[in-house]
DNA sequence: AAGAAAGTGTAACTTTTGTTACATAAAACA
DNA sequence: TGTTTTATGTAACAAAAGTTACACTTTCTT
């Protein structure tokens, strides 16, 4: 049951952050044209590993989260996504099945720009494929990185650099401390790689150092040195 | 102490297995032209992280580890490659400067396409970008699908799984058991993302277990159902 | 508004995996 | 060829992080 919203994407603010904001205008017709909008709910599910992708998706407002089942019954959150943010590109342009499951992390407004209509727009215009490229390769280094985390960094660590990303994504309110995204503790585990009871106890261990302040599920950074010491990040 | 070997693109062997398969012949003459190629003997590096790419790498003959050295000492192997494969292009593509470095697991010959010329072509042919952007998607996929295992899968299963994908990337000797290649036990445990301690001590297990035998460096698949059984792979 | 369900927090316990230490084997080198 | 260095193997031990258990909150549902 998804409510639908139009946006005529000529008007989208969310474009101008987006890999389209130098579209020229008639493919940017064309996309507008032939282009669905959906609202999702908090919690709803805009893609599912295991399906094939049938376009693409453009978030207007909300964020996303990727993650990945495994069969240990945990998830692994692989990516975060904000407005602005292309979706669903990884599977499309490798051409195959979704390898991650999408859901809502707020009420969204989603575009479904369908797959013929993404590709023939990708062929006309090159630089829209560089933009492409640059994105898929930033996030390949961004995978091996985390990658690299995992392997070898402890949870402590991994967390305060988890913090830092997501401060890095989402931003901070407007006391330019508290995390601008709102996560249950298991989530910010999916995220960090490890267990729900780990990463509860590691954010207490943060608020004691004051490092963090927490109120609820809202995370105040009010020692940002400390916690990059702590994340320990390395070059 | 580069020597160099110069090899047609036209006559290419490699060419056949790479992203350059169906590139038009005008175009492959103006990278035949520009490139240069390099000897490079086992144990040398090909490029490092940190620095800026000058160009795309074609591997024409060799195997080559790409890692990311970490501030604990250790090293994590986030891709392997072989004749065919380019290497270099994830940060090419993105601006950056490499991320991880690429040393010869075996002797290799290598050649360079100078960035300029690459982009050149690239541009002139969106078929390539098609594909580069399918490899950049499918490595990405990679890249999140051992994400997840790091954060969730034991470092038994994990071996397993990394024995399976050495025997998918490097195939087998003639007899269809013996991986075909040869990598120490410390590298064993940079794919792994483990201690070489702990990956010696699978390696034996798993040779207790009947599942593979060893002869020095060289590892033999006996029990393959077994082994996929031990990887525990989701999906 | 009351009850149920889900999420959060804390602690004790267990398992996994890394670390240390040392013996042996193989490879490099002089 | 013998010697040094590096790689491999094994075991005991320590530390990190997962699991279990349970109390307490918050949120959802009826």
């Amino acid at each position: 049951m998804k409510a639908t919203k139009n946006i005529e994407c000529e008007n989208c603010e969310a474009r101008y952050k987006s890999i389209f904001c130098d579209l020229k205008s008639e493919h940017l017709a064309v996309i507008n044209e032939h282009k669905g909008c959906n609202i999702y709910k908090k919690g709803q599910t805009i893609f599912s590993e295991g399906f094939f992708p049938q376009g693409l998706f453009c978030i207007n407002a909300g964020k996303i989260k990727i993650s990945q089942a495994s069969n240990n019954g945990r998830e692994q959150i692989v990516r975060l996504t904000k407005e602005g943010d292309i979706l669903g590109y990884r599977a499309l342009l490798s051409g195959e099945k979704y390898s991650a499951s999408a859901v809502a992390l707020e009420d969204c407004n989603v575009c479904l720009i369908p797959k013929e209509i993404f590709f023939k727009v990708i062929e006309s215009e090159s630089s829209l494929s560089m933009q492409i490229m640059k994105l898929l390769s930033h996030d390949l280094g961004k995978a091996e990185h985390k990658m690299t985390d995992l392997a070898q960094k402890p949870v402590r660590e991994r967390m305060a650099e988890a913090l830092l990303f997501l401060k890095e994504t989402y931003g901070t309110e407007s006391d330019g401390k508290t995390l601008n995204i709102t996560l249950s503790r298991e989530e910010i585990a999916n995220v960090v790689g490890t267990a729900t009871e780990t990463a509860i106890r590691l954010l207490s261990e943060f608020k004691t150092d004051a490092i963090i302040e927490l109120q609820g599920k809202k995370i105040k950074i009010i020692n940002s040195e400390k916690l990059i010491k702590t994340a320990n990040i390395h070059d």
